[in-house]
DNA sequence: CGCCAGCTTGAGCAGCCTCAATGCACGTGG
DNA sequence: CCACGTGCATTGAGGCTGCTCAAGCTGGCG
């Protein structure tokens, strides 16, 4: 594993409030002495935690990171997609044999924190942050479990593209099919969805016959109907970014929120 | 759903450090404006959440909580067991068709944040106890992905039984076989573990018939050879309770840590 | 032009689910 | 005290979903 990983130093802040794709990240770039850079990663090279030890935060540009535990005897399960404007965390994805690895080649930023001590209030407005992502992290990962515990195959891949088009999904026009480009081989599909790469590419040649995705390419395709693709979706993942439910005790903590 | 839910008003203060089973749930606890009372909750019955809409946190003393998300259709699938010490927190159980409900007649501590806001300092502790109990959350979620999406039917239950035995067995002596109660049914076992009752069934009589496992009844059981038990569990379940990974600013934010 | 990785499709099989019958413990009421 | 109902666990038969193995197929790239 290369040390630099052809990185290209090019520090730069993050403008709070408007550069930013995510309101937590903000946070986290706008903490004292957090240090934002360009970063690039090859397909397959993992994301952080190779190099210093140092854990950083990263925020995809382009490409397509995926989060992934991987067995002693080779089995692998994907975690997550991230996709441009999440934000990959080190949250989790410490334990032995679990990683984020870059899926394409791949632009972020990496968010790193170690400057002065934060003064007080500062640090309030950090954890927050943290404890907000964590709990999207954590409201994500649920959904995940009640898919892969509760539904069949068919359920899970239109989850899965359901969530994708809403995701990096775009439509010409406001009664328009969705046009979406999949950034991932049917294994990693596979993967994801606790199912293996043939039984996904029969799943979708199914829902392609049903009319419910056209297939230009095995990665480029359209739904021309998304409600109809969600009527076989019964969970709806939380959308990456979107801001969590109210914590606990945001109320409580009123004039500590950022 | 009724209001007051027979609860036993017993106002107590946490002693931290010493009687509280968990380090974030002392930070909670120690809150200035916390209030700590014992709660009772019959089995079937939901906790937190039904009331005034306020969200507390619980621990639980005795009895056992199951955190569960049901669909629409009624197919149901359990996200944690909670046992006593535990600690049963609204995140990520906000979602619709999710709530934590008790297993068997169960006494809780209820802790409730509503005194004056707090001082600067102690809100960046608030926060930084609600980021480790999110993340301790997450990442016994995502063991619980890799267990569903990875693992068959036999790895599952044994991985459970592990950690059942872990966090509830008794052992009389060093080299004792593990007692174990366990306080849920066949179902609910089935519910969290991504199977049906029937398999649940069939698979602990194929454990008993390796001799891994014996049953004195449907619920109290023996496992004689943990090593051996745990052979068949490819993956670890986090322990409730332990403290997570380093939080990836611990270091960072030094002195803003309790 | 040939190679190779990834995708698709088929045949056969294993694991898990569904449905059903039975057994057991417990509580209830005669 | 026993008969009965109820809820849960167990076990079996049969079927379906998804996995394994294998054979084409396709498109990109040297």
């Amino acid at each position: 594993m290369p040390r630099d990983e052809g990185r290209i130093s090019e520090p730069h802040r993050c403008k709070v409030g408007s550069a930013c794709v995510r309101r937590h990240v903000c946070r986290l770039a706008a903490v004292p002495g957090a240090e934002v850079r360009t970063v690039r990663a090859a397909k397959g090279q993992r994301i952080g935690g190779a190099g210093s030890g140092s854990s950083c935060f990263y925020v995809v540009r382009s490409g397509t990171v995926a989060a992934q535990a991987v067995m002693a005897d080779g089995r692998r399960q994907l975690i997550a997609f991230h996709t441009p404007g999440d934000l990959v965390c080190p949250l989790g994805v410490g334990a032995a044999g679990c990683w984020a690895e870059a899926l394409s080649a791949t632009v972020l930023w990496e968010v790193r924190l170690h400057g002065p001590a934060p003064r007080e209030g500062e640090a309030a407005r950090l954890w927050a942050a943290l404890f907000e992502i964590a709990h999207v992290e954590l409201a994500r990962a649920l959904t995940h479990v009640v898919m892969l515990g509760r539904l069949d195959g068919t359920e899970r891949v239109s989850v899965f593209l359901a969530d994708m088009v809403r995701r990096i999904g775009r439509q010409s026009g406001p009664r328009a099919a969705w046009r979406l480009s999949l950034p991932m081989s049917r294994e990693d599909m596979a993967d994801y969805l606790g199912l293996n790469a043939e039984t996904v590419s029969r799943i979708l040649s199914r829902l392609k016959k049903a009319g419910i995705v056209r297939f230009q390419s095995p990665s480029e395709c359209e739904v021309p109907d998304l409600a109809l693709l969600e009527r076989h979706a019964p969970v709806r993942p939380a959308l990456a970014g979107i801001t969590p439910a109210e914590p606990p005790s945001e109320r409580y903590l009123g004039e500590a929120c950022v």
